[in-house]
This record gives C-alpha cells, sequence and structure tokens, in this order.
DNA sequence: ATATTCATGTAACAAGTTACATGATTAG
DNA sequence: CTAATCATGTAACTTGTTACATGAATAT
C-alpha cells in the first residue's frame, strides 16, 4: 500500500518516467524504500488510472518514446495526507544478518569473505551519496542549505541512509575482528575448546 | 525464499512454538528480519514437511496444546548451505522514511509529534535489546564473552540492530532540530520566504 | 564484436498482510 | 469485569520477485 507514496514522494522532485524512478529506486530512495521496476510500472498505471499522476507521452526519435509522470493536485494531497498519519514500524530485511545469526556454523573464513564483499558495495553506496549530497549542497554549508532550501526532505532521508551505511561499515569491521579473534584462538593449541 | 532460514536459523537457539518464534520476531530478531505469526505457521508447516525442522505435539492441561518444532540435521545442513552463499542487498521499508521525504508539503508541528512518536518506540526497543545483551552477557565483559562464548552470532546481530537504533535516536533529534529552526525562521518577520 | 543504456512491458509465481475465528486462563 | 496472554489456524487479498521478450543506440 505505500509503494504507492514514496513513487509520489519521489515525483516530488518533478516529472520523471518509469526508466527515470527505477534508477532513484535504486540510490536516493533505496535507503528507506525499494522496488523493481515491474513494480513501478505496474504502480504508475495504477497510479495513473486513479489521477494521482498524469502521463505525458514524449516522441523520441533515436530512443523508445517514454511516459513522463507528473504529480497531479489530487496526488499530492493525497501523499499530505498519507504523510500525516502515523507511520508503521519499519521493516528491514538482511540476509547477511540472518548468515550471521548462524555464523558459528559454518567455517569463519568463508564469512569473511562475505563480510569483505557486503564492506565493499557498502564503499560505493556512500561515494554515491557522498557526490548526491555534494551536488545538493552545491557550495553552501550543511547549516546553511538546511535553512535555505524550501525542499529539505530529500536531504534528511539522504542524510538518514548514509549513516545507516556508516554504521554498516563499523559493525562490518568489527565483525570481521571478532572472527578473526576466535578463529585464532581456536587454532591456538593452548586456548582449544575443552578449556 | 528467506524466511524459510531466518525461522531455521532462530530453532538454533533451541526447540519452539510458532508462538514464540512469533515472539522472537518481534525482538531479537526483528533487527534483520521481520514476520506476521500467520507467515510463521505457515512456514513452519512448510519446513516440517520438507523434514527440516521436526514438531513435538506437547499436551497441555490448562492452555491450548502445542507443537514445539527443532532444527533437524537436514535442516541444520540446509542452513550451512544458505550461510556460505552470497546474501542479497539488504531492503528497508520505513514509511517514515517516505513522510520525510515529503515533509516540506506538511505542517511542521504534525512531522514533530510523528518524530517523536517514533522516538519513543525505538527507546522502548532499545531497552529491550539492553536487557536482552545483559542476559547473554550474564556477567562477562563483552571481551570475554566474545573469545569465550560458542555461539557468537546472536550477539552480533543484536549490536547491530542496537547500533541500528541508536542511529536512528540520533536523527530523529538532528530531524526536530532542523525542523524547528525552520519554522522558527519561517515565522519570524525578517526572514521569511521572499527574501 | 560485445556489453551497456534506454524504455517498456506481460505472465507466472512467491511472499507478506489483514481480517476473522476459537476458547480457556490469568492478571489488574 | 476487562484486558492481555496463550496457542493455533483459515481464507482472501495485496505486494513483491523472476523470467522472459523486444529492439535500437552507443560505448568499449
Amino acid at each position: 500500500m505505500s509503494l504507492k507514496y514514496a513513487v509520489l514522494a519521489a515525483l516530488l522532485n518533478g516529472e520523471a518516467s518509469g526508466y527515470d524512478l527505477a534508477k532513484v529506486f535504486d540510490v536516493s530512495v533505496a535507503n528507506f524504500w525499494s522496488s523493481t521496476p515491474q513494480q513501478l510500472y505496474r504502480e504508475l498505471d495504477r497510479l495513473a488510472t486513479d489521477g494521482l499522476v498524469q502521463a505525458r507521452v514524449v516522441q523520441q526519435e533515436r530512443r523508445p518514446n517514454k511516459r513522463m509522470f507528473s504529480l497531479t493536485g489530487t496526488g499530492r494531497d493525497a501523499l499530505r495526507g498519507f504523510t500525516l498519519t502515523p507511520p508503521r514500524p519499519t521493516t528491514i530485511r538482511d540476509e547477511l544478518m540472518v548468515k550471521i545469526q548462524a555464523v558459528d556454523e559454518v567455517d569463519p573464513d568463508a564469512m569473511r569473505a562475505l563480510l569483505e564483499e557486503r564492506l565493499e558495495r557498502i564503499r560505493d553506496k556512500l561515494a554515491r551519496y557522498e557526490r548526491l549530497r555534494d551536488h545538493m549542497l552545491d557550495g553552501s554549508t550543511e547549516d546553511e542549505y538546511l535553512v535555505e532550501t524550501d525542499q529539505v526532505g530529500p536531504y534528511l532521508t539522504l542524510m538518514r541512509g548514509r549513516s545507516f551505511e556508516e554504521e554498516n561499515v563499523r559493525w562490518c569491521e568489527r565483525t570481521i575482528e571478532v572472527l578473526a579473534a576466535r578463529a585464532d584462538r581456536a587454532a591456538r593449541p593452548g586456548g582449544a575448546e575443552g578449556d
């Protein structure tokens, strides 16, 4: 029920095609809502038939035609209504955490590899967030930007995404250390299991 | 596909009923995987028919009978196999963030109220995490526990849940400040929109 | 030559949510 | 006397995922 509003919120930044949104839902909005392109196309169709967004077909010569979507007044009202309503609790689904829960069942080295891979991904993501932030700030300091901009929402959610990923980095690094210390201890003749 | 493994991982802590798991999936496991009781009952049935868990009916006099589930060897193997496989990216769904994305469309005071409510919830959650941590540590220091315990997984995921919520607190507080500063500025005669 | 980007879509399937139902027990 | 806890389940519905398909343009 609320991919709907995530899409409407994304359209606050102006007209976008399904394809555009698919990209947006993989960077800025991916901090707090994710979706596949297929879901977006489906949702956009629905929103259009319900009159919450309007579609405009753009003819293109060297590219397939595209439909650009924008918020209607009704859509904006619906979004406002939703926004004032208490949010349901956050849901997180992280397979890596399930695997870590079971870490004691498997080879620590294999787990270390998974953690390293995850670290790389997160660092890429953080780099993208940082570029997006620089682009938003456009030379201003954060303090200036925060009081002066007319749209503070996207910046605030971006900052939440950033700190989430930074915390993730710290946790992964710490976890690698802990697993190494345990593996080390298990390998040491003097400190093995039976003590 | 992987509520399945989240359930198996939860059963590493020993036998549990569907009802037990429903509670667990609302505290410790809720850091990284969530599910409704209905989903759990469905999943447990499936796991039992697939032989990954075994059910044992416990007759009770003053309570409805219950089925206690435990991991089978096959189940444990399946979990190990899953654990060694690369995790898919984390998905987060947070309605509050969608609402914050649209914060510039609505009354800042209403948003402040939503943020305060969220803060209270998080603080409750943190308190529960802290109790669970104390219970795990059982008098040891963290450093002692981390090398000595035979199951470090649940502690590591709990710590990730904790830092997630702590970061959440910081972000909510900061966001309340930012919105207050902006509202203040907008209300001040000298600093209104047209400047 | 090959991969990636642009741009959309259908269909089948899997996972997750909500509403409802039952029914005794114990705590406030 | 009322609410919460224990303990499970069915059925209907909504979301979300995966696989597949098309087809030109540009970048490597």
